[in-house]
Order: C-alpha cells, then sequence, then structure tokens
RNA sequence: CGGGGUGUAGUUCAUCGGUAGAACGCCCGCUUUGGGAGCGGGAAGCAGCAGGUCCAAUUCCUGUCACCCCGACCA
C-alpha cells in the first residue's frame, strides 16, 4: 500500500475530545474518527488492525470446536418478551419497525436468538454439545458513551452460544474456554487477570471478566496474587471474630442524644465500631423494604445484598419512609422492627457479641445486642464489600486493581431453555429436557484500545507484531532520483512477494522528519528506510520498540520478518 | 438520569456588543529532503441551533441540541 493514496491522515494535533492515549493516537495516526457519541468510522488502517484481532479469534475459536455463523442484527421483539428481557437488560435496548409495524429490536447480545434458532431443529442428546459463535455489530444505547472505543454504543463483537446436556457438560466447555480466551489475549499481546464476577441471576462459580489491568479501566476488583482475584461486586473475604469469647448480656435501651452516624455512636458509647451494628433500609423495584445488616466496621456490597434479597434493583429507603416503618434514620435496628421489613444479615454479624445499635426511636440506643437471642434474620448471607487489605480466602491480602474487561464467559445455565418454550433436547431416556448453556464474549474495538493502551510511547502507538496494520512501514526518502525511487518501490514488490504487509511512505514533496514522525505515530514494528545512504543491497532497519537502526540486506530482512 | 465543562475555519485556539483572526493543515508556485523545512500566493466561517434584549449580538439573557469529564448505569 502505498501511503500517499492511504485514506486517513496522520495530524500533529490532539482533538480536545480525546482524554485518553488510546483516542488522542488512534485518532491522530489515522485508524478511527467518530461519528457521533459512541458510534465510530474505522479508517483503512484502524480495520486492518481489528480484522486482525478478529482473524485471532476466529482461529482460537475454531480451534477450540466451535462453529462461526451469523444471527439477524434486527432481533423481533417478541423473543425478548418470551424471557421478559426487554426492560430488564441493563443497556438500554434499541427498537424499530418495519412497514407491518412488526417490532424488532437492535441486537445487544443474542442469547433468545441462538435458543430460537437451536429450537428450530430436533435436538438430540446425540448433537450435544456445540459452541456457536458470530462477529456482530452490537447495538447499546448506553447512558453514556465513554473514551473514546473504551465504551461504545455500536461496536462488533464475538458472542459465542454453548449448549449442553448437563452443568458438568458445560463445565468443560467452559474450562476451554477460559483457556482458549487466555490464549488469544497472549496471542493479541494482553496480559489478562482472571477475574470471579458477577452474573446477576444465576450465581454461582461461572463467571468470569478477563481484565487487563489499567489505570483507565472501569472494572474494580480485588486479588491476592496468589490465585484469587474477583470482582468488587463478588468477592468475598475472611473477617475475624471479634469478642466471642465475652459473655452474652441482658439487652439494655439507654437515651443515646447523638448524630446519625456510626462515628456519632463510637463517641458516645465509647465502644469499638466494630461492636455497632451498621443496619441499611433499602427499597426493591416493587417497594418492599429490605434492611441490611453489618459489622459496624463493614460496608454493605449493594451488589451482593440486592442478589441474597432477589431484588432487582436497589435504593436506599428515604427518611418518611423509614418512619412510616416506625423506625428513626440513624436510630434503625432489627430488634423490634415491623414485620414488612426483610431483614438481611452479614455473616459478620456471627463475630460479635453484645453489639450496640439503634432501638427505632430518636435518641434512643440498645446495647448489648445479641443475634437469635434478641433479633432474627430473615436471610443470613455474606453481603459485605471486600476492600484492599483484607484477608482473602488464601490468607493474603488483597489488592484493589481497576482494568478493563475486554472479554468473558458465562454460564446461563438453564435460564433462557426453561423460559423459551420448546428450548429442550431429546435425551437418551426419552424425555425432553431443557438444555444447559453457556455464553462468551469478546469485544473488539475495545480490546483494540487496550491494546494501544498498553503499547504506545510519547510518539506514537507500538502494535505488537500480530495485529500491527503492517508487518513493515518502507520509508522512501530521496525519492526525486530515479534510481533510489526504483530501489524503494522494487523492495516494496519484492516484500510484497513474499506475502509481507508493506506500507511504503512514497511521498516525494514531504520532510525525512515528517516521514518518520508519522512512521512513529502509526506504529508499524519494523521501519525500513531506502535513500541515498542505503547503497548496494543494504537496508537500513529500525524496530519501533527500539532506538537502534542497523543495516541489512533484503534477504536477511525476510529471513527476520518470517 | 444527576453534577461540572465546552461549542468560533479541517484541527488547536484568539477576539467578547460595532459584523471574524492566528497557527497547524489544505491548494498553487519556487526553493528544499535524515527527526514534523523555507519563501511567496490562495481557498476555507450562517461563530451549534432557535428565540429574546439592543440602533447593533460570536459577545448579554432564555431555551434547545451536540460533545467531553465525574457520578448513576453497564452480560
Amino acid at each position: 500500500m502505498k501511503y500517499s493514496k492511504l485514506f486517513g491522515k496522520t495530524i500533529k494535533e490532539t482533538p480536545k475530545d480525546a482524554t485518553l492515549v488510546s483516542h488522542q493516537l488512534l485518532y491522530r495516526a489515522g485508524f478511527i474518527r467518530e461519528s457521533v457519541a459512541g458510534r465510530y468510522y474505522f479508517l483503512p488502517l484502524g480495520l486492518r488492525v481489528h480484522e486482525k484481532i478478529q482473524q485471532i479469534i476466529r482461529q482460537e475459536m475454531n480451534k477450540a470446536g466451535a462453529q462461526e455463523m451469523t444471527t439477524p442484527v434486527l432481533h423481533p421483539k417478541h423473543l425478548w418478551e418470551e424471557t421478559n428481557r426487554t426492560n430488564s437488560v441493563g443497556f438500554e435496548l434499541m427498537s424499530i419497525k418495519d412497514r407491518q409495524e412488526m417490532e424488532f429490536v437492535l441486537g445487544g447480545t443474542a442469547e433468545e436468538m441462538l435458543v430460537d434458532l437451536v429450537r428450530k431443529f430436533q435436538i438430540s442428546y446425540k448433537d450435544l454439545p456445540f459452541n456457536l459463535y458470530q462477529f456482530s455489530t452490537k447495538f447499546r444505547d448506553e447512558a453514556r458513551a465513554r473514551g473514546g472505543l473504551l465504551r461504545l454504543r455500536e461496536f462488533v463483537m464475538k458472542d459465542a452460544y454453548s449448549f449442553h446436556t448437563s452443568e458438568e457438560d458445560f463445565k468443560k466447555e467452559y474450562e476451554s474456554m477460559k483457556a482458549t480466551y487466555t490464549r488469544i489475549f497472549q496471542h493479541l499481546g494482553l496480559k489478562t487477570d482472571i477475574v470471579e464476577s458477577d452474573n446477576g441471576y444465576i450465581g454461582g462459580e461461572y463467571c468470569h471478566e478477563f481484565v487487563v489491568e489499567s489505570e483507565i479501566g472501569e472494572s474494580r476488583y480485588l486479588t491476592d496474587n496468589e490465585g484469587y482475584s474477583a470482582h468488587e461486586d463478588v468477592a468475598v473475604f475472611e473477617f475475624e471474630n471479634k469478642n466471642l469469647d465475652e459473655e452474652e448480656k441482658q439487652m439494655v435501651e439507654v437515651d443515646a442524644v447523638r448524630g446519625p452516624t456510626m462515628e456519632d455512636g463510637v463517641k458516645l458509647h465509647n465502644l469499638p465500631l466494630w461492636q455497632q451494628m451498621k443496619d441499611l433500609m433499602m427499597v426493591d423495584e416493587n417497594g418492599n423494604f429490605i434492611l441490611a445488616v453489618i459489622r459496624g466496621d463493614l460496608e454493605v456490597n449493594e451488589v451482593k445484598l440486592a442478589h441474597v434479597a432477589k431484588a432487582y434493583r436497589l435504593r436506599h429507603a428515604t427518611v418518611e419512609e423509614i418512619r412510616e416503618l416506625g423506625s428513626e434514620p440513624g436510630f434503625i435496628s432489627p430488634v423490634g422492627l415491623s414485620d414488612r421489613v426483610k431483614v438481611v444479615g452479614d455473616l459478620s454479624l456471627r463475630t460479635i457479641k453484645n453489639a450496640y445499635t439503634g432501638a427505632n426511636k430518636k435518641h434512643k440506643d440498645l446495647l448489648n445486642v445479641n443475634i437469635d437471642k434478641d433479633y432474627k434474620v430473615d436471610i443470613e448471607a455474606d453481603i459485605a464489600l471486600a476492600k484492599a487489605g483484607y484477608i482473602s480466602k488464601n490468607h493474603k491480602p488483597l489488592i484493589a486493581k481497576k482494568g478493563i474487561e475486554v472479554g468473558n464467559i458465562f454460564q446461563l445455565g438453564f435460564h433462557y431453555s426453561s423460559k423459551m418454550t420448546g428450548a429442550n433436547f431429546r435425551d437418551n431416556d426419552g424425555l425432553e429436557k431443557p438444555y444447559y448453556m453457556g455464553c462468551y464474549g469478546i469485544g473488539l474495538a475495545r480490546t483494540l484500545a487496550t491494546i494501544v493502551e498498553k503499547f504506545s510511547d510519547e510518539k506514537g502507538i507500538i502494535w505488537p507484531k500480530a495485529v500491527a496494520p503492517f508487518k513493515v512501514h518502507l520509508i522512501g526518502l530521496d525519492l526525486e532520483g530515479e534510481s533510489v525511487k526504483g530501489k524503494a518501490e522494487r523492495i516494496c514488490n519484492l516484500l510484497q512477494a513474499e506475502d509481507i504487509e508493506v506500507l511504503f511512505d512514497d511521498r516525494i514533496d514531504t520532510s525525512a522528519g515528517a516521514k518518520f514522525a508519522d512512521s512513529d505515530l502509526i506504529g508499524i514494528p519494523c521501519r525500513v528506510v531506502v535513500s541515498k545512504k542505503t547503497e548496494g543491497d543494504k537496508l537500513e532497519i529500525k524496530k519501533r520498540s527500539e532506538k537502534e537502526t542497523q543495516f541489512i540486506s533484503l534477504k536477511e530482512l525476510i529471513d527476520m520478518l518470517k
């Protein structure tokens, strides 16, 4: 490819709206342009990288036995109604009607479509398992697009869906996909942490994000560097027992003229924070009250809380609602609370005795409160928020990290197959049974941006070889003379004849400095210069990632690149 | 959806009540070619949009839209 004819030019200045390095460099180097927020053009250079990433994913998915196919972009809305997801998917669906008023949603993920496809066939246990995948543009009307390619409203995703006779069989595929993803990201030059994450309605241990550690990432997770990594939403930790050797004392109500905060309680009673009970009144989407109770030195993880309370969305109760329940903000307690409130107690409540808390009355507290004896919880579960420094199950301190989620693997179980009629296979006992499912996604544009976030310097991008738009950036200098020009063109042709992708900077009226600067910005791994200085069969080469240049022959160059 | 910010040439920014300017980029010419070359010439703008105030609005006011950042949200 001749650079003089390549569509998309480099620019010197950084667009003011681009705050992330990946956005700035991809824009300046001529890989992408914005259409509107969250929707981007991929220019020829950008598309080349995007396709390399796609091809690496495709090869590894195929090696793992998955089969590629495609799905219509417009999904019949009734399929989403069948699983009751029109309102429950996290991202906003976009919808459209055809001339006959048939309603469609623009695909944001494709579980329903794949189940609908598979149920068109008479599936037997002999057909299972299989894993179907596609590359397709996903539409998600995100509340807020962000950071160039980091969070888009329209992006190509590799999404795979596996179908199984049983959970055991699914687990094998899950492990296979985990290994496949690890290989994919390795090929792409990315080091990923495999992070346990939240899979909403299903729970269980089969849901992981592949996260590339980065300050600009949106995924917060904790790791102990000993094999345990988990998203903040689901991370568990060990808490020590506090005063379990104390005798349980008689509960008493005392005057407590204090402010509403935990610290006010600590000061007034001169007791440790951990001995206090923290009470958080929440309301679910149906108006049901849920009281979360936890040891005072810990915080409630609202994602865990929503799961155990089987709530879709929780909000904090208002002052008025709390008073209506016969309690008082700042003095809430599970002791003698209205039956209308479902009490969720954290496991940490078992690590303290003789706790203190409010008395559901203004300026009254209770001392020596003990679980089971003085109050009962409706649900006892882990609802604690893990933080850096807490101790992991491997007895190591947790470290908090941020990263970019480039892929994820999910257990779907029977969630879709049980909701959608006819989503069954015929088992060897003759009975129809729902299939057990998993799904596996990778966002290509986000992965591309992540690579740039990880591989760049002050001059520009430094593409890993596997995804570079071209293998060689051939720069011709002194091209007005026929001999140098001829040599450069010959080298270009010879490299291309060897199936080596070459970007040939053939511009005659551009200074050497400008060409070098463009080359550094675009980031092709190997730069080759042909000029008056490169006499005989020697070529001047320099790797983008290194400082030194060397003179070698064309044959040596080809050997090096192969 | 809440908070903050920005909209002026392709880009980065000036001008700030009197009707628009620079640099970079682009085009033409000449000179140049090893780290973003020089000189000369040129094209390029409904100042986001709509209202209002004013003799006069890019400038002040109101609304609206778009974009960016923080948060909420995020299979």
